[in-house]
Order: C-alpha cells, then sequence, then structure tokens
DNA sequence: TTGTTATTGCAATTAATTTGCAATAACAAT
DNA sequence: ATTGTTATTGCAAATTAATTGCAATAACAA
C-alpha cells in the first residue's frame, strides 16, 4: 500500500497543484498519531514540535486532505469541526460518551447489507456515511444512577 | 399523546424557568412545518408572519427546546447547525445528495438490533444514535456520469 | 537558471453564536 | 388584583471558527 503523502502527491499532480513541505508536515503529523483531531488541536501539534507552520495554511489544507481521500470531517462539536484520518483505515462507528466524553470506535458490519439494501431502494450512489452513537459509558452511567 | 407545548410547559415548570409567549410561538412554528430547519430559515419564517422575536430568542430557546425533547441537532453543515423535530416522530436516518442537497429520511428497523448487540458488548447505556448517508441521488449521478 | 503562478504567513474579514445590559414581563406570594 | 422578584427579551457588542486579500516566497515546468 502506499503512503498518505504518496496519495496526495499523486492527487496534487492530477489536479496540477503544488506540493509544499507544509502540506506534507501536516500530513505527517496526522498520519503519525491515526486518531481524530480538530484544527486547533493539530496547530498546537505541530508547534510543540517547532513547526512555524500557519493556521491558516492548515485551514487551507484541509479540504485537499479530503478530496483527495486521507482525511473526512466526523462531527461538529465544542463549536467546531473535527476530523479523522481514514486513508488506510476500516470504516468504523462512533460510541460516545456524553459525559465525559470518552470515544469508543468500532466496525459494524452489518451496515455493509444497510447499504446495499438502501441502495437498490433508492437508487442513489451511496458514497459514505456516518453512524455515531452517544449515550453513557458504564462508569458514567453508575455515577447517573446514584443520584 | 400531548402537545409540543405541553411538553415544554412540563419542562420549563420542573426547572423552575419561565414560559413566554416567544417561545410558544417558536415551538408552534418548528411543529407546524415538522422538518428539519436552521437558526436562520426558522427566524425568516416567523418574520414572515409578522413575528418580532429576535435571533437571540432563538438561539436562547434551542439548549431548552433540546432538553425537553422536542428537537435535536441533525448535522452540521453550510457553516452552522441544522436541527428538526423530533418529539412525535419516528427516528429516522438521513440519505443526502452531496450535488444537489436533496435529502430523504427513513426509518432503518435494524438499527434496533444494532443497538441491541452494542449495548451488551460495550455496556453502554445508548441513548441516541445518528445514521446519515452521503452519496449521488438518482438524478445527479446520471448527470456525474455524462461528464 | 528563469518565469509563472500556487502557496505561504499575517492581518483583516466574515458569519454563526454568545453575552452584557437595561427594560419588560412571568408568576408566586400577597 | 397588586406587588416583588428575577427570568426573559431585544439590541448591540463581543467572541470564535473559518475564510480571504495581499505582498513575499517558493514549486516546478520550460
Amino acid at each position: 500500500m502506499i503512503s498518505p503523502l504518496e496519495v496526495f502527491r499523486k492527487y496534487i499532480n492530477g489536479k496540477g497543484l503544488r506540493n509544499t513541505p507544509e502540506r506534507e508536515t501536516i500530513i505527517m503529523e496526522i498520519f503519525s498519531v491515526h486518531d481524530h483531531f480538530d484544527v486547533d488541536e493539530l496547530f498546537l501539534r505541530m508547534k510543540d514540535q517547532k513547526s512555524k507552520i500557519s493556521k491558516a495554511s492548515i485551514y487551507r489544507a484541509i479540504p485537499l486532505l479530503i478530496e483527495s481521500g486521507l482525511i473526512k470531517e466526523v462531527f461538529f462539536e465544542d463549536g467546531h469541526l473535527h476530523y479523522e484520518p481514514i486513508y488506510g483505515h476500516s470504516h468504523h462507528c462512533h460510541l460516545r460518551c456524553i459525559r465525559c466524553g470518552k470515544v469508543i470506535e468500532f466496525v459494524e458490519e452489518e451496515m455493509n447489507n444497510i447499504i446495499d439494501r438502501l441502495s437498490k431502494k433508492s437508487n442513489f450512489n451511496i458514497l459514505d456515511h456516518r453512524l455515531d452513537f452517544t449515550g453513557y459509558c458504564p462508569e458514567c452511567n453508575e455515577k447517573s444512577a446514584l443520584k
């Protein structure tokens, strides 16, 4: 499997755009952690590593990373968007505790059947989906029950 | 079944807050259309009906409407949040065309099984979920294929 | 090496949402 | 009904995420 950087270079070339060290740094940072992130957090992570890349460059890179299939938007929370790497990751759903914020990721095999069925019924060409659950994690559920 | 207004009054009383004609107008407008909405759209709909209610009041009412179980956030798009009435509505998923924006709603029975299975496996107390599909609707899919 | 122009960082802008404040009004107690 | 307390309102100002204009820089094709 080719690396995220290679995927990005191909995409950029195909579009007649230019690759830059800034964009490669952003991609490397995202794929060194393999977890969801938001712009501010990514900016701070890179700053910790002495990177001087501006937030504007991150904001400008994001649509390219999405278009090239490296990342996607996952949810809007705390007043801003959150993203996660998808290239090289299997599609997964989120189970999020509304009390402590804990997020568990898991793969739901049944979704493929649902998508097949729904595609046929609706005639939509379904390209992506989002399945997120919210509730109380075991610990927070106990704490709520005590009150 | 009691009306959305009654549900809201109960909630407001239980919290020691005060009900107002502004909030009742907002609720009536939302439940007269029974479809998803955003703040600006709701504000304009009410303005058309000669209502003088300010946007600030709508923004301040929304957390109360969510807490009382009348509406919920559905997605963040075009730079702002979208909501939909849930009281008296069966839980449904969205199928959205990424080209023309068309949204189809449907009920996915299989979700109940998935939730049961997942609750047992994770020990989470699952309270809500969101299942959204994106892709091309039949018309837009044809148009894209032609290019 | 050179020329074109995409990309950068910075600062200013935009747009959604929140908040401070003084006036108003809901509602419990009288 | 009247009154007092204080939640709610509308307005305008503030806040915050995200976008954009601009001049300087740098990618990359020729």
